[in-house]
RNA sequence: GCGGUCGUGGCGAAGCGGUGAACGCACCGGAUUGUGGCUCCGGCAUUCGAGGGUUCGAAUCCCUUCGACCGCCCCA
């Protein structure tokens, strides 16, 4: 065990690795029905749009960026989420400009974050997120939403309860902060030592504190919902009643702070039960003001992003299985005289369209079966010194044992056949002496 | 960044100061000539995450270090 993958990071291994395709097979397909289209951006950036865009007060920026400087002396960082990247790329190539609005883009892939490991939660993580870009309808925000509640819909997650707030926007929301620091400041010593210095940095961020939480201090604090501007307690309402329409459940949460500082009005979380602190598992908002901080035009932006391995955490705990190749069509057995015609053999069944493998071990006939027991293939194809010498080709049936015997030439054709017949399993031809030794598998 | 638990073969897991490191699974080989699954037999850690120390003697005690897991902060 001298090398070891970095802390917090993870090898998703072919079992596993084959859940991951699910979810996000699950994942291209929702956001192609709601019309998305799929953009890579670089795994990192120039560490200044993070700095820019995420916020400089937030955790991310301050403590969990990976940043290095490369040969050239630039600062670079691993992207900590994926709007930035998407808005960096949008504004970069003028997307706004080449098709219609909303621009609806999804990604998914890896995110860095330093911190410590535990569960739900790694150095290296993916997201799966989508960003609609142009247009500032409530109707929008609903149905991102609906994209979001679709899709964890599609893959069976169950208790996901979705939290919605609005965050105001620069015309309401100086004055709210300013209502909740002139409420908190008198009760500054009753604050955790966080939330002090929260009240100078980002007085919002007090009103989600784990530590004295719903205390009535914070419980009655002034509301951001009470204090929106019209255009925003409009838009508000407008998504909630686009919710209610579509008939998705929603609670309404006046205390939920997203930890990015680019949201504007609408922030929504789906969280879910049994992952201790780190219950959200899709989480997303309104971002009306980034582009135009990024250099680009002033559009306004919504999107979500989902924490992969928290979801596949939530979904059904990984099956124990074996670690490799999936269960083979075929699996060829042979040896002496047959040998050389292994790795032919195997190629004319994959060109049939077979999965076939075969042991490349050297080992011997009685090994070379089990093998094909174990790995689950439905035939074996046996090539000894006799078929070998005849041109021919034992075929055995293992959850049977039926077997019959043909021409090496028809061998593809003849399993390709087989294996796509509803009679699959009938008797093998008798010309086989050994059948019947064994009885069948259970 | 803070706190807790823990690191024994491929995996799971005993042992917790005294000559050969249980056991289970997996794996490899065999049980009369070329036929798998069941059963039986045999094999498979000079070594207990790494480094140092205490001791006549340590996987078992102490220190350091690396790592894993869990919780907090924060976040997806």
């Amino acid at each position: 065990m001298r090398y070891q993958a970095p802390r917090g990071t993870a090898d998703i291994l072919p079992d596993e690795a084959a859940r991951w395709q699910a979810v996000e097979a699950a994942f291209r397909e929702a956001c192609r029905r709601f019309g998305y289209g799929e953009i890579r951006t670089p795994i990192f950036e120039q560490t200044e749009l993070f700095a820019r865009s995420v916020g400089a007060s937030t955790d991310i920026v301050q403590k969990e960026m990976y940043t290095f400087t490369d040969r050239g002396g630039r600062s670079l960082t691993l992207r900590p989420e994926g709007t930035a990247p998407v808005v960096r790329a949008v504004i970069e190539h003028r997307l706004y400009g080449t098709a219609e609005l909303p621009l609806k883009l999804c990604y998914l892939g890896p995110m860095f974050r330093y911190e410590r490991p535990q569960s739900g939660r790694q150095r290296q993580f993916h997201q799966f997120g989508v960003e609609a870009i142009g247009v500032e309808a409530p109707e929008l925000d609903a149905e991102v939403i609906a994209l979001g509640w679709t899709f964890l819909q599609d893959i069976g997650l169950k208790g996901v309860t979705l939290v919605l707030n609005s965050l105001g926007c620069p015309v309401c929301r100086p004055a709210y902060r300013e209502a909740l620091v002139a409420f908190l400041r008198p009760h500054r010593e009753a604050l955790c030592p966080d939330c002090r210095l929260r009240l100078e940095q980002n007085p919002l961020r007090v009103l989600d504190c784990k530590i004295d939480g719903p205390t009535p201090l914070v419980a009655s604090a002034p509301r951001i919902t009470d204090h929106l501007c019209d255009a925003c307690r409009a838009h508000h309402a407008a998504v909630k009643a686009e919710l209610d329409r579509l008939g998705i459940p929603y609670v309404e949460d006046p205390h939920l702070v997203r930890g990015l500082d680019y949201y504007t009005r609408t922030v929504f979380e789906f969280v879910a039960e049994g992952l201790g602190a780190q219950n959200t598992v899709l989480a997303g908002g309104r971002y009306n003001g980034l582009m135009a901080a990024l250099g680009g035009p002033d559009l306004p932006g919504i999107g979500f992003a989902l924490g992969a391995e928290r979801l596949l955490l939530l979904l059904d705990e990984p099956a124990e299985g074996r670690v490799g190749a999936p269960a083979p069509d075929v699996y060829v057995v042979a040896f002496g005289a047959g040998a050389e015609k292994k790795l032919s053999l195997l190629m004319r069944l994959r060109a049939a369209g077979l999965s076939a493998d075969a042991d490349f071990a050297g080992r011997g006939l009685k090994a070379q079966l089990r093998s094909a027991d174990r790995r689950g293939a439905r035939y074996a194809v046996i090539v000894g010194d006799d078929e070998a010498r005849a041109g021919r080709a034992a075929i055995k049936h293992l959850a049977t044992g039926a077997q019959w015997t043909v021409a090496e030439e028809e061998l593809a054709a003849f399993l390709a056949g087989r294996i796509a017949s509803p009679n699959e399993k009938e008797a093998g031809d008798g010309n086989d002496a050994h059948v019947g030794n064994h009885a069948p598998n259970p």
